[in-house]
DNA sequence: GGTGCGTAGCAAAACGATTTGCACAAGCAA
DNA sequence: TTGCTTGTGCAAATCGTTTTGCTACGCACC
């Protein structure tokens, strides 16, 4: 009835459990004969290691986790989806084809409980500044990997999520097609994408002399808030004929808001914006958005953190990400 | 450098293991005094107590595991969003809130390798007839509880997803939209909610006296190949005034194919489908749909894995879905 | 007959917690 | 004095593996 142990299976084969150890993972020779006897009784007995009893004398668990500090309402969408779900399925596949489970760990209102668990090491997505997370983590010495870098600490490994070329990307995009007076709607958030975008905002204000209207948005509940935003801003400054949004929730709503105060999209307002996910693909009209390669940025990343917890300090760079131009900014005939 | 252990904390503090095992756990009283003291000397040096040691003396690793044998484009859609990433993301969640960590394992090529590590129980996800998912965890007396019913296993517990209630309000809907030649885009895969649609679909044109369409299609590439068996329906069968999907990347397949042969939806053609994810709500037009109350299933399916782990054999019911009507099949003044 | 070497196997010590049974007080009643 | 309880603490067993050191045998080579 019980599960059979490594020592019943050894009793059943007439040999010591060092034997049946050594004969399933071949790290000393045993005879083929008695290999056979031990595989053939451990099928019939239905023996399985124990994952756990494995784990404690090898010091590894075999299972990484996927966290966010950011409300999961936020990071996957009114539905549960997007940004993060993309990453961790990506990411689960990376870590399946290394004999690795992934965790998926969201930020409870409680935390940091975080049940009994551990883990050989995590991924951080998007943590913030002194990230609560990161502190946690680092007391208990797991290894840490952050997608997209961690602001104010340069020493954790990181895939770089390029938000300074992202957002280059969009506003020379938004340049060529003839806008001049460019909102910008960012998240308040300290996080890498929302500062690098930022700054780059800021000099691309300074380069092409134009005025900055730089928003800052709450988040939470993210297509709503831009919305009235927007609405506020298409209202009282009708010169805005750009829309750079760090956050797709934050473009849908500012399409809203265009709709509502009849401004043609494209020929009166671009709205662009950085995560190229469903979102961005389904809008009406559809959105240019930026490619990040998320699946390849999360193979990246379990890769790095293996590396980590091997005490490799491999470090791994990601590719440029690459805009995709969609109806939302494309005028005729450019 | 190395992670203090239980003992190093006991000799620090000068006492014995047990007396720090139990200042934490609370299992035995303790001077307060003394507990007083071990707890600032865990601050100071750092001290957590291993999961993996707890795991192996306990026999619960504090993981669940999700699955689903359904290739993960399909199970995800195109963009590794949709169905199964909701319910992840709502069994983390619900997880979490019971000190349990979430493990995402999909289906690997090379699987069952599944790695080393082991989980208290799984849920599997619309496993199919004789899924080996089932054989997988079974051998390893792994607890198991389905989202969906699972065909052939009415022993294994399971959150109903109702899908015979679910294809019965669509088609029902479809006919008091006065639609009289209904096709019905069902998977290939031995799956509940395939197999009852089906039943659902035969007494529903057995009723009416109608014309059974049933069309079975391949998961992969969903919307790709329900777009071409659709162009070929719609050109070769005028009358189909109706269409039930089963999928949603069905529904939005038929959508182009109805596009392409100039079918005006919802006046001429009305599409509905099961699932109401993001693909359904930002369809154009919007897709008419099921709310699932998925959130509400896995919370309910962590419950009962949590009941079945335990050995209570405490069973759950899951609401009746919804009905969810939009523009591709809502006509004029009904 | 010593020396060396390859093969096959075992016993025991980790890994780091939890839990059980026991010990030694002090306090109080009979 | 004995008996009983309550408070406090410890030593040792346990969970199921992996790994290290050791034995023992057979065979060949100087």
């Amino acid at each position: 009835m019980k599960k059979p142990t490594i020592s019943d299976l050894a009793k059943a084969a007439g040999v010591s459990v060092t034997t049946v150890s050594h004969a399933f993972s071949g790290r000393r020779h045993v005879d083929p004969e008695t290999c056979k006897r031990i595989e053939r009784l451990a099928d019939q007995l239905g023996y399985h290691p124990s994952g756990m009893a494995r784990a404690l004398r090898s010091g590894r668990t075999g299972v990484i986790a996927l966290a966010s500090s950011m409300p999961f309402a936020v990071a996957a969408g009114p539905s549960r989806l997007g940004f993060l779900m993309e990453i961790a399925a990506s990411a689960a596949m990376s870590a399946l084809t290394r004999d690795l489970a992934l965790c998926l760990i969201p930020p409870h209102p409680t935390a940091p409980s975080y049940g009994t668990a551990s883990f050989d090491g995590v991924i951080l997505v998007e943590p913030m500044l002194d990230d609560p997370l990161i502190q946690h983590f680092e007391q208990r010495r797991t290894a840490i990997v952050s997608i997209g870098t961690v602001p104010g600490r340069p020493d954790i490994p990181s895939i770089d999520l390029r938000s300074h070329e992202t957002a280059c990307l969009l506003l020379n995009h938004l340049a060529e097609q003839g806008c001049r007076q460019i909102a910008a709607l960012l998240g308040t958030s300290p996080r890498t994408s929302q500062i690098e975008s930022a700054d780059a905002y800021a000099a691309f204000v300074a380069q092409h002399g134009t005025q900055a209207r730089l928003i800052r948005l709450e988040e939470e509940d993210a297509e709503n808030t831009a919305y009235r935003q927007m609405l506020d801003v298409l209202r009282t400054d009708p010169a805005v004929d750009g829309v750079f949004a760090s956050i797709d929730a934050f473009a849908t709503g500012a399409i809203r808001a265009a709709h509502d105060t009849d401004r043609a999209i494209p020929e009166k307002l671009c709205v662009v914006t950085r995560y190229d996910g469903l979102r961005a693909k389904l809008s009406q009209p559809p959105l240019t958005a930026v490619d990040l390669y998320l699946p390849m940025v999360a193979e990246k990343a379990v890769e790095l953190l293996l590396n980590q917890i091997d005490g490799h300090k491999h470090s791994v760079k990601s590719d440029l990400p690459k805009l995709i131009i969609r109806a939302s900014s494309q005028k005729r005939g450019s």
